[in-house]
DNA sequence: GAAAGTGATGTCATTGACTGACATCACCGA
DNA sequence: TCGGTGATGTCAGTCAATGACATCACTTTC
């Protein structure tokens, strides 16, 4: 065993969604997530870089997902299929094991302006990074933007009724009923 | 004479611009901006939720005017001539005295991540208010929605436009060139 | 016209987020 | 065995943000 307990990040997450479900955003403090993870304050400094990250940390990693799965789609595929497979790879994050830790999560990030901010900054993000994966790809830009848009609009979407539907839906069902419900917007 | 001089608002809007501009937004402390206004840090806070806030206030008019002008709309308008209107009553805000402010307003923010926050949730609240307006006017949710996203679309490319434009040209015309080149890619 | 508000500000004290500098010590590779 | 290396602890400090209370020009009221 090692000096220290392993996936000190890990516990700083977990600890921190159980207080800030139980106690709220503000009525947390650092030093104590920090304890109940078995570290100290600066430690937390060290993984997350300030208070809100703590939630937003996997973020990242569904990014690469969504921009892998863009690029690894056929290079004849239109624009839109190739976004619908970005769409759909991000259902390998939430597999059922997460989706209670997902519904906690969304409930006080919608709670808190601050969280709120977070959360739109990492879904522009996300929607430049896929715009950039279609300009790669030889989209048009014109069409790389709006593509972008919509498909981090379709992931919103499937998203939140996800997380407010029965537990045995999977969300690659959503997401593909939200893909089929815009085909036929634009149909 | 009174006892303060007036609008202390308004200096510390100011300061802090001059600051933010100068040394950054993290390179600046609110004792040093309520200094140059001659005001107390205290009293920053009085006007000011927060040290983000100062560069934001005046958010809340320029959404008030745009939704004033949606529901001024003839009740016979399409929801996109309705949005159209709420749009071009954006430029009453931008007048040629604020676009060097509104330069330099821009330099700051694009550079500063936690300004960026800032600035995409006032724009979900600008979204947010103008589908609201056209959800009253009777507008379905869908479409209310839809021409919510596009008219805050328009109006963020339109600033972004007119702000690297050239002194002489007003935001109007950069809106409603803007407005057509929509036109012209869904026609 | 004196007394009693009122409102914007100052002063003081405190909490808590965040950072830099340095120490510690299990582990790992030469 | 020994000198890194990396994750953590410790400590001191800055600064954003807030609550409690004082001040005092100006206004209202009787």
């Amino acid at each position: 065993m090692g000096r220290w307990e392993p996936d000190a990040a890990g516990r700083l997450r977990e600890a921190a969604m159980a207080l800030y479900a139980e106690r709220g955003f503000d009525g947390t403090t650092v030093a104590e997530i920090a304890d109940r993870a078995g570290v100290t304050a600066r430690t937390f400094f060290r993984h997350f870089a300030d208070k809100r990250e703590v939630l937003f940390a996997g973020s990242e990693l569904l990014q690469e997902r969504m921009v892998a799965a863009l690029a690894a789609a056929p290079a004849d595929a239109t624009p839109m299929a190739a976004i619908t497979s970005a769409v759909l790879a991000s259902a390998d994050f939430f597999d059922d094991i997460r989706r209670d830790y997902s519904r906690r999560r969304a409930a006080v990030i919608t709670s808190t302006p601050e969280l709120l901010e977070r959360e739109l900054i990492k879904m522009a993000k996300l929607t430049a990074a896929l715009r950039q994966g279609l300009l790669d790809r030889g989209v048009p830009p014109d069409v790389a933007a709006l593509a972008a848009e919509t498909g981090v609009g379709v992931f919103r979407v499937s998203f939140e009724r996800w997380i407010s539907a029965p537990d045995d839906v999977p969300i690659t069902d959503v997401l593909q009923a939200t893909l089929q419900n815009l085909a036929a917007l634009t149909a």
